[in-house]
DNA sequence: AGCACGCCGACT
DNA sequence: GTCGGCGTGCTC
């Protein structure tokens, strides 16, 4: 009997395609394979061999195979699969992603070796004009040893440059070490622990074998890093790999230079700004069942680990742990499967818990390690709210806000404004005919952004030159309202002209090509004022920061999004964290219209873990995740009909027995760069029952032939509802 | 998703 | 008369 395999494609279909195995070819589960597709060729992976292919279909051959061995080991090919189910996510575009981007488009699964160049000349033979590559040539006789082409590009030269000297000779390609395979260097050293860490440190688990998971409840500033630092040193083996997953914004040169400190060379890293020829390298060192401890983002959980001794989840409570579109996972929560599938303990840290693992908690799922002191002699920061109703603001801030920010520069301190929208102001407003300028596309308001005279639409590309004057009535009472990080560091410019005014957002550190910049110079520790966004919030520490102010806290009070508190405590909490990291103690200023709100009154006097207690009986009683699971259809198309008709045509098979929808409904933003949002959500107390009707549905939105333009999703956990 | 086939509008 | 727009249908 012909042998036969089934094959995932690279593509969003949600099935397979089997084919015939060539004589003498050895075909296993998660191997690559070249084959012919309708008139193409395309690379796929080994899903199940010796399969009864579907009747009256005559099978094609596989091409070849591109390697003999696995490039989806047993355990990752098992954790995507799962994935696949879980997610209601195609098959082969899951395995996919786990891939390198070489070897999706089949390339070679061999370690890509970067050219390096050492200099032949001086340069003396090249024309005068040639400047550029004189340039070079002398850059080149000043470094130590070859120079590989990025690192020339990074020195500012360009690969023409570089081509243009080798096709002339006057450079020539290094001789490969290829010695750098052995033994990864790991300095003996540990971090020393407060006796708090230490204590903390002491309740992590103690084996290697067997899922165990912790949430490490560590305050900000108690130096939850060491923790990790000291554990891996303590349980992972020589031999052992480990994976430290942390939000992007965390993965900055610091962090790896602290863990490369203790860990040398076993430290590799995993991000978006790899290149692909980076990529692979990584890829395959993992593959390799090399000792590495890996730190990445996300997508670093899909990696082909054969030799995991445990992993670590920074900052677990991150929402950029969840991908927002296409294969919708989360990061988080699928390397808690694959501790489990691999019988290694993991560690969630966060100084802010999400509620989903705080419930696995206190269920006792997950053993609870508190750290609730500061590190280095440092206290908590004092947090007060400053009502501002009825008071006047200068570009958002309060009298009392901009005095203590005085007093804190006087004293050779720094402040931190926090502000929730970059930009100058979210809305320009005719104060004679009360137009407001909207985004032609989009059911939004453009933001005006000062520095470029434009007016922004932050859900889609659109863009115009700002006006002075009412576009409708033309009116010259047509001012901005509202907060902008630009608005505010125009202000804190004016009040303070003496110090330094430095705003960080996603316009700021795009144009100044790094946040490392800015940081390096607040580290200095001169007196200065950061005004910015979320940015600010994450991770940082500015030891000479003793202020924090929050220009407005109101944002998430009253949202339609149940997460909407949650998040807003989180972020107040995280930001609030910058204040008193140092020496000196710190002080949190929340500038509010409802100071006698509970939830913010409860934020200045109670610990984050109270505050989710209460947080945690509002969702019981609304009988929200994590005491129900959710998912959400989403549709989209070029009219709102469109949209609620898929919906409205798929919501009787969606409520079965156990499971309760709400909608469909248009969405929050009804339109999104001209096409037509609408939900229909789906809640269940069992997993199961509600994958089960999800997959039902899927396959049944499979078959049917949409009008054109409508598209339809699947977002299993979501995090933004609306 | 690709890619081909197919049927209607503005160009040499 | 043809190039090319994107609708629709298929891929083992």
């Amino acid at each position: 009997m012909p042998r036969t395999a089934r094959i995932a494609l690279n593509r969003p279909l949600r099935r397979l395609f089997d084919y015939l195995v060539p004589e003498g070819m050895q075909v296993t589960r998660g191997q690559r394979v070249q084959i012919p597709f309708g008139r193409q060729q395309l690379t796929g992976l080994v899903v199940e061999t010796d399969v009864e292919p579907p009747a009256g279909i005559t099978l094609k051959t596989i091409s070849h195979a591109l390697e003999d061995w696995q490039a989806l080991p047993p355990e990752t090919f098992e954790l995507l699969s799962w994935a696949s189910t879980y997610y209601q996510h195609p098959l082969g575009e899951c395995l996919f992603t786990a891939l390198p981007p070489a070897l999706r488009r089949g390339r070679p699964a061999r370690e890509k070796e970067e050219d390096s160049w050492t200099a032949k000349s001086s340069g003396s033979e090249l024309p005068a004009n040639a400047h550029r590559q004189k340039a070079l040539l002398q850059w080149m006789s000043q470094q130590p040893g070859p120079a590989s082409t990025s690192a020339i590009i990074k020195a500012g030269f360009t690969r023409a440059q570089v081509t243009g000297l080798a096709g002339k000779e006057l450079i020539e390609k290094a001789q490969q070490d290829h010695n750098q395979a052995g033994a990864l260097l790991s300095p003996d050293l540990r971090p020393t622990l407060t006796p708090a860490q230490q204590n903390a440190a002491s309740q992590l688990p103690a084996g290697r074998k067997g899922f165990d998971a912790t949430l490490l409840y560590g305050i900000t500033g108690s130096g939850k890093t060491e923790i990790y630092l000291h554990y891996l040193k303590e349980r992972l083996t020589d031999t052992g790999q480990a994976l430290v997953l942390v939000p992007e914004i965390n993965l900055t040169p610091q962090t790896v230079a602290r863990f490369r400190h203790y860990f040398g060379d076993r430290i590799v890293v995993w991000h978006s700004a790899l290149n692909d020829g980076e990529r692979l390298n990584t890829w395959l060192k993992v593959r390799r069942g090399q000792p590495v401890i890996l730190i990445g983002t996300r997508s670093a959980v899909l990696l082909p680990f054969t030799g995991l001794e445990t992993i670590i989840v920074d900052e677990e409570h991150d929402s950029s742990y969840k991908q927002g579109e296409g294969f919708r996972y989360s990061g988080r929560d699928l390397a808690v499967y694959r501790a489990h599938l691999n019988k290694c303990p993991i560690i969630l840290g966060s100084a802010t818990p999400s509620l989903e693992s705080y419930h696995n908690a206190r269920q006792d799922k997950y053993r609870l390690v508190k750290l609730e002191e500061r590190a280095k002699k440092a206290v908590p920061p004092t947090l007060s709210l400053l009502d501002i109703r009825s008071r006047p603001l200068e570009g958002g801030l309060s009298r009392p806000a901009l005095n203590a920010i005085r007093d804190t520069l006087d004293r050779g301190e720094q402040a931190l404004v926090f502000v929730n929208r970059r930009g100058y102001a979210p809305v320009m407003m005719c104060f004679d005919c009360g137009h407001m300028v909207e985004c032609p596309r989009c059911d939004t308001r453009l933001t005006y952004h000062r520095r470029d005279r434009a007016m922004r639409c932050h859900h889609c590309d659109y863009q115009a030159a700002a006006t002075s004057h009412c576009p409708k009535c033309q009116s010259e009472a047509f001012k901005p309202v509202g907060q902008g990080t630009e608005r505010t560091e125009d202000t804190l410019a004016e009040a303070f002209p003496a110090v330094p005014v430095v705003r960080v957002d996603r316009d700021s550190t795009q144009r100044k090509g790094s946040i490392q910049a800015i940081l390096d110079k607040v580290n200095s520790g001169a007196p200065c004022v950061l005004v910015g966004t979320q940015m600010l919030a994450k991770g940082h520490d500015f030891p000479n920061v003793t202020l924090v102010v929050v220009v407005n806290a109101d944002g998430g009070l009253f949202s339609v999004d149940f997460r909407a508190p949650e998040q807003l405590i989180q972020t107040l909490l995280q930001v609030s964290g910058r204040a008193g990291r140092g020496s000196k103690a710190g002080k949190v200023l929340i500038q509010t219209c409802h100071s006698d709100h509970p939830l913010l009154k409860s934020l200045c006097t109670e610990n984050y873990l109270s505050i989710a207690d209460q947080l945690m009986a509002e969702r019981e009683q609304g009988q929200f995740p994590p005491f129900r699971h959710m998912a959400i259809f989403r549709a989209e198309a070029d009219t709102m009909q469109n949209s609620l008709e898929l919906l409205d045509a798929i919501k009787p098979s969606a409520s079965g027995p156990g499971i309760e929808t709400w909608g469909p409904l248009p969405a929050l933003i009804a339109r999104r760069a001209d096409r037509h949002r609408a939900q229909l959500v789906l809640l269940s107390n069992q997993r199961g029952r509600l994958n089960a009707v999800l997959a039902g549905i899927c396959q049944h939105l499979d078959q049917q032939k949409l009008p054109p333009k409508v598209k339809w999703m699947v977002d299993v956990d979501p995090l933004e509802i609306g």
